[in-house]
DNA sequence: CAAAATTTGTTTACAAAGAAACAATCTCCA
DNA sequence: TGGAGATTGTTTCTTTGTAAACAAATTTTG
């Protein structure tokens, strides 16, 4: 009763153990972990192929709209987009009609490179779940969607 | 069609939006941001109620299982434990059976404030899910739950 | 129209978290 | 027994992200 614990299943979480926050962020370090496992030779971080990949569907969105979309905060958000710009994957325009704005724009070297990170991204996200069932995987991925306002 | 982008609903996330890697980012980030609009006052983060938590329900635990259980890092616990027993919260007793190991208990001060901090907090957590049911809540719990690997 | 308020992006300073190297202790096995 | 290897915690350094102050441009409003 009062011996003090020794190993990790032995540990007492009470409530814990169905906190939401709690859950999500072991679910993140989670996904995290095998994204670097799998994927960690393709040099992308995963912040950096999300901001790619929208940049790859909406080109010449504007910075502010970009981190308002995947919840970056603008600070970061310049750090960001300098960096890949040095890495000469995107390029910056200011708009005539706003010229506190920026707009940004893939490279067409980064285009090619972002379809291809696209590929082993997407495979990587389906063999995530890997211990869920096909159904299980969707109705998360649903319950997800609904808990954040997405869709 | 090839009007840039000006507002954050045209944006086109492709299958951005169903990876479960950015919809778990998203959603920690809504609840964190929930937990500081509710419970900033407290002066207690996330991170440390879960090691207190945790101590409260097992008392004496050793620093690395603790650090095992919550997924923190021993670098960063180390750290985490400090700031609390800077703050008179917990103390630190090396067994005599292993000298390495450094055994955590709260402190009595401490035990009647993490229990008070467990009533707004519960509270709190119970009101993250609001735009769920209370069945699609218990459904997303369960299979977060599954998910990590507990349960 | 002109002053006030807001938006956009950048800079600077800082906090949170991890990685790697290290010291102390313990375990295991020849 | 004693030495190689593993475990535990700490320190130092770096990365990632945020907060606050700022400058420039735009919008609002009196």
């Amino acid at each position: 009763m009062d011996m003090p614990i020794r190993t990790t299943d032995e540990v007492n979480l009470d409530r814990l153990d169905t906190a939401l926050g709690f859950l999500m962020r072991l679910a993140q370090l989670k996904i995290y972990e095998r994204f670097f496992e799998e994927v960690g030779d393709h040099n992308l971080k995963p912040g950096e192929f999300s901001v790619l990949w929208v940049l790859l569907h909406n080109p010449g969105i504007r910075q502010s709209v970009l981190g308002q979309r995947l919840m970056i905060k603008r600070a970061h958000m310049t750090k960001l987009i300098r960096s890949l710009e040095d890495q000469g994957l995107v390029s910056r325009r200011i708009p005539d009609d706003d010229r506190r704005a920026v707009e940004i724009t893939l490279t067409p070297a980064a285009v090619t490179m972002v379809e291809q990170a696209g590929d082993w991204f997407f495979t990587y996200e389906d063999s995530v779940g890997e211990n869920l069932s096909a159904a299980e995987r969707r109705q998360l991925t649903a319950l997800l969607r609904k808990f954040v306002g997405l869709g």
